[in-house]
DNA sequence: AACGATACGGAGAGTGTCTCCGATTTGTCA
DNA sequence: TGACAAATCGGAGACACTCTCCGTATCGTT
C-alpha cells in the first residue's frame, strides 16, 4: 500500500488532481484579482465545488501557503545563487533584500497576509516567513562583521521593512519610482552624514 | 432660513444629532475592532437603521474620513507647533514624520485605506493626504537647503514610509521595538558611511 | 395646525465564507 | 472481476456583511 513520507495513506488519485487544479486556478486567479479574490469563485472556476477547495484548503491563508510553496523554492535558490556569488556581505545583504521584496510582490495584496503570519505565532505562512527572517539575518551579520551594516539592526526589521516596500508598491502603481525609493530609503535613509556632505552635488 | 457656509439648508436638527452619534459610536468600534469593523453593528449599536448610516456616509472611507476630521486638526496643530519651535530643519522633519506615524496609528488596519486613498484619485481621505504630502515636502526641502536630508528623496516617499511604519506597527505588537527600528532605519538606513565606520563601537 | 421637505428604519438583494452530509468515486482484496 | 469500505466530492444552505429602496415618521416653516 502506498504511504508518503510521514506515514499516513497517500492521497487518492482524484484527490491529487483536484488540488493541483485548484491550485493553478488560484494562481491566475489571485494573479488577476488579487489575493482577497473570492475563493468560491476560484472552485467554480476549476470546475469543483466549494467543499472539495475548503477540504484542501481550510482558510485563504493555507491556499495561499501551498501557492507559495514554488516560489518560496525560487527564493531560496536565489539565496543560494547570491551566497555562491561570493561578493561583498553588503551587496549580498542589498541583493537579497530586492529578492525578499520581488517574492513578497508575487500578488497583488500579499504582504497584508505576509505581515500577519509574520507575526502570528504558528501558521504555514508564519513558519515559511521565519525561515527568511533567519536568511535575512545570516545576510545581515555577515554585512555587519564585514562593518557595513550597522550593528543596531536586525534581521527582523529588514524583513518587515522588504514586506512594507512591496505593501507600498502594490498601491503606489502609479508611480514605479516608489520601490527604488523605498529601497534606496531603507538602504540609506533620509539624512546625510557627514561624509555625504562633503560629497553633495557630485553623483 | 438658516443655512451653511456653501449655501444649501442646515441639517435638520435629528439628522446632526444621528450623524455625531454615529461618529461617536464608530470611534469607539474602530478603537476596539479595528477599520474593518462592522458598519451595519457601528448603526446597531447606535441606535439607528443601516439606511441612516449610509445615508449620512456612504462608505466606510467616507465615515473614516469623517472621523479623522478632528485628528486632521490636531496633526495641522501640531505641525505648526514645530514649525514654530524654531528648531533645525532635519529635527522639524523627524518630529512631523513622528506625528505622521502617530496619526496614521490612531485606528488598527487605519494605514491601508490610507495608502488606498493616496494613490486614489479624488476621495475625502485623499485629499487629506495630498496636504499632509505637502506638508511633508516643506519640511523636507528645509531639510534639503540645510543639507540635511539627501536631496533625492521626495515627500511623497517619506510620507508612504511613514504610512508603512504604522503598517507594520499594526501587527507586530509582540514587539514595541519595530517601530523604532522602522523609523531608525527610514532615518538612517541599514548601511553605514565612511563616516559612521570611524565611530563605529562609540554611541 | 397643517403642509412640504427631510430624514428614518429595516426588510431584502447581492456577495462572500465556510459547513454538512447524502451521493459518488477510488483502491483493495478475494 | 465484483463487491465493499474508505476517501472524496458537490452544492445546498447557514451565517455575516455591504448597501439600496421606499413606506413611514419627524422637523421646521408658514
Amino acid at each position: 500500500m502506498a504511504r508518503t513520507a510521514s506515514g499516513s495513506r497517500s492521497p487518492r488519485a482524484d484527490a491529487q488532481r483536484n488540488r493541483d487544479h485548484i491550485l493553478d486556478t488560484a494562481a491566475q486567479y489571485f494573479s488577476e484579482h488579487g489575493v482577497s479574490g473570492s475563493l468560491d469563485a476560484i472552485a467554480k472556476k476549476a470546475g469543483v465545488g466549494a467543499g472539495t477547495l475548503y477540504r484542501h484548503f481550510p482558510n485563504r491563508e493555507a491556499l495561499l501557503a501551498a501557492l507559495l510553496t514554488a516560489r518560496d523554492e525560487e527564493l531560496v535558490s536565489r539565496r543560494d545563487a547570491i551566497r555562491a556569488e561570493g561578493a561583498g556581505a553588503a551587496s549580498c545583504l542589498e541583493l537579497w533584500l530586492d529578492a525578499l521584496i520581488e517574492w513578497a510582490g508575487a500578488f497583488d495584496g500579499l504582504p497584508e497576509p505576509l505581515r500577519t503570519a509574520t507575526t502570528t505565532e504558528k501558521s504555514p505562512l508564519g513558519i515559511t516567513c521565519q525561515g527568511f527572517i533567519t536568511t535575512t539575518d545570516e545576510f545581515l551579520t555577515a554585512a555587519q562583521e564585514e562593518g557595513t551594516a550597522r550593528p543596531e539592526v536586525r534581521g527582523r526589521d529588514l524583513f518587515l521593512a522588504a514586506l512594507a516596500t512591496s505593501w507600498v508598491r502594490d498601491a503606489a502603481m502609479a508611480d514605479e519610482l516608489s520601490t527604488q525609493a523605498l529601497t534606496s530609503l531603507v538602504k540609506n535613509g533620509w539624512a546625510v552624514s557627514a561624509t555625504d556632505t562633503a560629497r553633495q552635488g557630485r553623483p
